[in-house]
RNA sequence: GGUCGCGUAGCUCAGCUGGAUAGAGCAUCUGCCUUCUAAGCAGACGGUCGAAGGUUCGAAUCCUUCCGCGAUCACCA
């Protein structure tokens, strides 16, 4: 049975310590050594000056000696002032190496062995097409979920559409004051950028309308409340909340356009969803839920019958939950629909909202709620929080056109990848829908990487005028290596080689890529409990950089000792697994040639 | 104004549950393709980690104050 370094190494330690100096050690403190001192692992010994007393530098001496003594995956030791740094044997290594040869999908926990998480993401509005920022969304969210997956979770990928509201109503109003009945086959746009053009086009009318108010003598604020097109569209919508029938079929027709639209940006962008919600079906939850917490006493009844929550002990504001009318707001939905899916999925224990960061109040407000309301699962709710995209003219506003629109920016990153392709030549005998598929997947792996590698929370400047780049700690730089190993592997195939791993020893640039191997099951777990696939992005990436250099250096296919070969033939399929298996946990794919 | 987040090389970012001389990429410069894919490798250049205090054997990392940027504080969503 194999067991990990770290493991064995803890228990080595507190047990030197417990002999030479008849001490308990509480815990270990191990940090991966630098690369200028010699050794794979280091034990700092600072910490360890609480508990015996003396000489860093001796005492870290006589763990070491006691270490290579007693432990045979412990050859050799330094020790540079309070840092004890073990060399490691190489036969540890090359047994690590032997367990997980045949494993499938080395790194994922096993499937369904922990809770059942939801994950939502994308939740777009009806009334435009997505952009920039709904990107940002959608790849975070999907890989969340995917790396939520890999760490052994069962999960459940949904949105909830904001399908009815004035936004829908005015790109509805619209449409039917300009429209002449133009539809997505009529002009030829996709549904989503058609509806989002009487979006526009409604936002163009009411400016003027509150222009032309304002020279009239009216206020800013009066104006933009009396535009005759906004009373318009706020009585449709009133239309739609009493069923008029033909407001409602003018609805479901506009939104079918948009979902249509939305189908296919999501699988160009290669996401997908286990379950929908709709707001339409939602937005009247949550109001016995608050009948229910005024008899708990969480919530109270204000004079004019409307329902607040005093949250001032928490250090927040009071809430409102429900109108003086009895209408709910959108806190009230928000606490309706978390229990409607732990009614739906049961077994649900979690949920991730990955909703921008303008809406951190608000879910500090919504946990907090379900938690006062007694619900076990309040403490596992997560606000996948990011940060906006921004472009260097600011904020990105879709009423004044100043958005990367989503399908936009995928064909242009798809256009680069052939570009950059084609300059290079290396495609030789594949078909021209070969070269297609390869571009996008080039194409979408750079956009992806590209805003994945950054920690969510911090937000993204997006350059349009600057494209993403294809060079260096890049999606594409990955994908390459991958394909670069593929093509070893075509030609090691050939040879018919024998793979059994037969070697007793190890180069130094295997060491270190079996050592970043070594990472990859915790580093899985760390995104998992972080949220964050920044940290798989950046893990990937320094195995492809370690992986390049030891191409660089040492011979694979030309190595003459059949052994040593074919070692490096499986380690660099290993490696190239992991590549794989990373990247899919970023929703990115690898191509076997580029 | 209250609350929350961010501030690391010219630019884009790692590192942040405290540990050695703060790391990558881009850009600039130098080498390396008759040898497994040069979207690569090796190297040079580049930093008062926003500022000041504090805690600690040790601080980019933790605490306090301040500065800058952003978000939020609606009977909007």
């Amino acid at each position: 049975m194999f067991m990990k370094l770290t493991t064995v190494l803890e228990e080595k330690v507190k047990e030197a310590v417990q002999s030479i100096f008849g001490q308990e050690l509480p815990a270990v403190e191990f940090q991966p050594t630098r690369k200028d001192f010699e050794g794979d692992i280091t034990v700092v010994v600072f910490p360890m000056l609480r508990v015996v007393k003396g000489n860093p530098v001796a005492i870290g001496t006589q763990i070491g000696e006691y270490l290579v003594e007693n432990v045979e995956e412990v050859a050799k030791f330094n020790v540079v002032k309070g840092f004890l740094n073990l060399v490691v044997s190489d036969a540890y290594y090359i047994n690590f190496f032997k367990s997980i040869l045949a494993v499938e999908q080395f790194g994922y926990a096993p499937a369904n062995s922990k809770d059942a998480v939801m994950v939502e993401y994308s939740s777009p509005n009806t009334n435009k097409p997505l952009h920039l920022g709904h990107i940002r969304n959608n790849l975070l969210g999907y890989s969340v979920a995917e790396i939520l997956k890999a760490a052994g979770h069962k999960v459940y990928k949904t949105q909830i559409i904001n399908d009815r509201g004035i936004h829908i109503c005015k790109s509805m109003l619209a449409w039917q004051k300009f429209g002449k009945g133009e539809t997505p086959d009529s002009s030829g746009l996709k549904g989503d950028h058609l509806v989002g053009k009487y979006y526009v086009a409604f936002d163009k009318v009411y400016k003027a309308q509150i222009a032309e108010l304002i020279s009239a003598g009216k206020t800013k604020e009066e104006a933009e409340k009396e535009a005759p097109i906004l009373l318009e569209a706020q009585e449709m919508l009133r239309k739609w909340e009493a069923g008029d029938a033909q407001v409602v079929e003018l609805w479901k027709m506009m939104n079918g356009w948009v979902y249509k639209g939305f189908d296919t940006t999501y699988e160009n962008l290669g996401v997908d969803f286990n379950q929908l919600y709709y707001e339409s079906d939602t937005y009247l939850l949550g109001r016995d839920v608050v009948q229910d917490g005024l008899e708990k006493g969480v919530f109270f009844k204000k004079e004019d019958g409307s329902v607040w929550i005093d949250l001032t002990e928490d250090g927040l504001d009071e809430k409102i939950v429900l109108r003086s009318d009895g209408t709910a707001v959108y806190m009230t939905q928000d606490i309706g629909t978390a229990i409607q899916r732990v009614t739906d999925f049961p077994d649900i224990n979690g949920m991730v909202y990955t909703v921008g960061n303008e809406q951190d109040y608000h879910f500090k407000v919504l946990f907090l709620i379900l938690k006062k309301l007694g619900y076990s699962w309040a403490d596992k709710l997560y606000h996948l929080s990011y940060g906006m995209v921004d472009l260097p003219s600011g904020k990105m506003k879709s009423r004044e056109g100043t958005v990367v629109d989503a399908d936009d920016l995928i064909q242009n990153m798809e256009d680069t990848a052939a570009e950059i392709s084609q300059e290079l030549g290396k495609l030789d005998g594949y078909s021209d829908t070969e070269k297609q598929a390869l571009y996008r997947t080039i194409g979408l792996g750079a956009l992806k990487y590209y805003i994945l590698k950054v920690d969510p929370k911090k937000r993204i400047l997006f350059n349009p005028e600057e494209s993403v780049d294809f060079q260096g700690n890049t999606g594409p730089f990955i994908q390459y290596t991958y394909a670069r190993i593929q093509s070893i592997l075509r030609k090691a195939n050939e040879l018919n080689l024998d793979l059994t791993v037969a070697v007793t020893s190890v180069h130094p640039k295997e060491k270190e890529l079996l050592k970043q191997l070594e990472l990859f099951p915790n580093k899985v777990q760390e995104a998992a409990e972080n949220h964050s696939p920044a940290l798989v992005a950046n893990y990937v990436y320094d195995l492809v950089k370690e992986f390049n250099s030891f191409y660089q250096q040492v011979s694979i296919l030309g190595e003459e000792d059949t052994q040593i070969k074919a070692f490096r033939v499986n380690l660099s399929k290993k490696v190239a697994d992991v590549i794989k298996d990373a990247f899919l946990l970023l929703g990115i794919h690898v191509p076997v040639r580029m």
